[in-house]
DNA sequence: TCGGTTTAGTCAAACGGTTTACCGCTCGGC
DNA sequence: GCCGAGCGGTAAACCGTTTGACTAAACCGA
């Protein structure tokens, strides 16, 4: 299991180790003739000669390794697609990715920036697993780019969901549909996601451009994203009599739109006709099931998970923004949930 | 951004790199008077001193790296808590992981394999999104452990789930609430996934052991996965007389049981008095939410990916079965989708 | 014939650690 | 006075690759 090394290719082609090393990458090839290069080349070749990228890092100072850190991995459906699109970005551009949870310990987090540093990594990026501030627990190398997440301390190219922007279409969709009591099926955690207010933000900004005065009444709760909490909260809604009840629910995410369903089903509502929904997340496994399909606002996380590798590998440009945080679209997906309001 | 070398560290304690190096790494640090060990470590710790593992790896021919390729990543959350262990164990281990996926194209994965080799990493865990025989398509190193899939040549360490056993717990579970007409609603998938056929055994072998013999029309197949699909499958079990409707239901997965609860409703049935259904896979975002919960089979992938790491970092024996392979048991969960039949 | 240029390479020094072998000194025992 | 053993530590080789400096031989024009 000795593996091969330069030596051994020199040996065999009949060259010396700085021979092989210039014609096997290139560099001032053409100053060998043809000959020598296809006996180096063939040489390479039959000894299955795969060059050590430790070494060679240790002598270029470049590793083509980047380290991806995250609080959670991967715990929820929710973004294993961002990982997944750094490993892809990664692997088209030749490089290996070091994948690493901290589990949100402070600790383990420094630890693992610690390991990386030794590593040699060529870069960094910190991802979070829903949009959020963040304070890393160590200090983090220039030039590393922050995931769903922006640091505490400002600056920093980041990339996050535009939250408010995806409210803004979903409202519009329902406002355009001709809806005018809408509620918003808020999450009631404490203390409140970032893209809670975000989405709040834009919900409420559309229908003042409809002009439709927000009603408070109709923002409500879940205590937890669990269907049956978001279903408690929306039973107050759908009680009211016809003439108060909203046409159109907004929901924090897809599984407080399942509860919605839950809810309207006990209310004898049929969806889209009596009530209209839309969720947030495009969760596969919820909203495509929900019958009706659910329509949903869906988070970028494959395409930030992209951005972030590309502008770490420098492919693509950091934002110009001034605070150097991307705000990535969040796309509306038309599915069955949503229909004009019965006329009263 | 020069990082600070153990050279460096060396000229502030006063001593030589050698010296550095042995205390720092306790070998024979007994050696050293305690007076010298704390000049060392201070030197250390005031210029922030992390040893560059490339060059330590280059040396000592070992990287404390190992790597984790599969076909498929996350794609779906499915086996995301494979990578959890694998991460966790790495971690708990001082080892960093690196995170490959082939998205199931064979040159890549050749490719992968070249590239974690090249990175000198000290061992490969191969891992499939589905329990499976594989093919790798480039030679793995010796010690490589297969998790979710076994090597269609034979040999190797290797984890799979207990299919077989899992559908007999669940079974045994239907049969102690006292159900005899048991439907198996599979999947049709086509060639069918090695999970299909073994969790049949296992439903067939608890009949029989319940001296029930088996009647064929009550295992139907779902075209696809999807609740849509399921449903159409299980609407013609559930249209039969009462007398030869099945009372139970065991599905091949939790989608299944979901399109199963969407027809039960649909014919007027209420789960579990009407119905009881067993699922398989316990995806939490299914069947936690589903009303009632769903009692299903959990697929051990957490255990699988542990289980898998840690043999392949030599903390973990194993297995001493004559074929490699361990076949992790699937606990039951039950929540609230049992119940005794009705009284005929 | 001779100096200069091109051709086709090679040498040796890094890179940053680990490890083997050895060294100078002191001290105790004989 | 000599030997051997500990003590405290270092020098140098080594891991595999890249790279800047260098060179022997061939060629070439004057």
């Amino acid at each position: 299991m000795a593996r091969t090394t330069i030596t051994d290719v020199a040996r065999e082609a009949g060259v010396s180790a700085t021979t092989v090393s210039l014609v096997l990458n290139g560099r001032n090839a053409e100053r060998f003739p043809e000959a020598t290069r296809r006996r180096v080349h063939d040489a390479a070749a039959a000894l299955g000669y795969a060059p050590n990228v430790l070494a060679r890092g240790l002598r270029t100072q470049r590793t083509h390794t980047v380290g991806l850190i995250s609080d959670r991995i991967t715990t929820t459906p929710y973004a294993v697609a961002m990982v997944e699109a750094a490993q892809d970005v990664a692997r088209e551009h030749g490089r290996l990715l070091f994948l690493v949870g901290t589990d949100g310990d402070p600790a383990v987090e420094a630890d693992a920036v610690r390991a990386l540093l030794a590593q040699q990594v060529d870069g960094i990026v910190y991802a979070a697993m829903w949009h959020r501030p963040v304070a890393p627990a160590a200090p983090l190398p220039a030039g590393t780019v922050y995931l769903d997440c922006f640091p505490e301390a400002g600056g920093g190219p980041a990339v996050v969901p535009d939250d408010r922007a995806g409210a803004v279409a979903a409202i519009r969709l329902l406002v355009a549909a001709g809806h005018r009591r809408i509620a918003y099926v808020d999450i009631g955690e404490d203390p409140a996601p970032l893209a809670s207010g975000l989405r709040h933000t834009g919900y409420l900004d559309v229908l003042r451009e409809a002009g439709v005065t927000p009603d408070p009444a109709l923002h409500v709760r879940s205590a937890t994203a669990t269907a049956a909490d978001a279903a408690d909260a929306v039973d107050g809604l759908l009680a009211l009599p016809a003439d108060r009840r909203p046409t159109a629910l907004f929901c924090f995410n897809d599984r407080i739109a399942a509860g919605a369903y839950a809810s309207a089903r006990h209310h004898g509502l049929v969806i889209p006709e009596d009530l209209s929904v839309v969720g947030y997340d495009d969760q596969q496994l919820i909203a495509t099931e929900l019958d009706p399909p659910l329509t949903t606002v869906a988070l970028p996380h494959y395409a930030m998970g992209r951005w972030a590798t590309e502008v770490l590998l420098g492919v693509t440009p950091p934002p110009d923004a001034a605070d150097g945080v991307l705000r990535m679209p969040c796309p509306l997906v038309e599915r069955g949930s949503v229909s004009p309001p019965r006329a009263p």
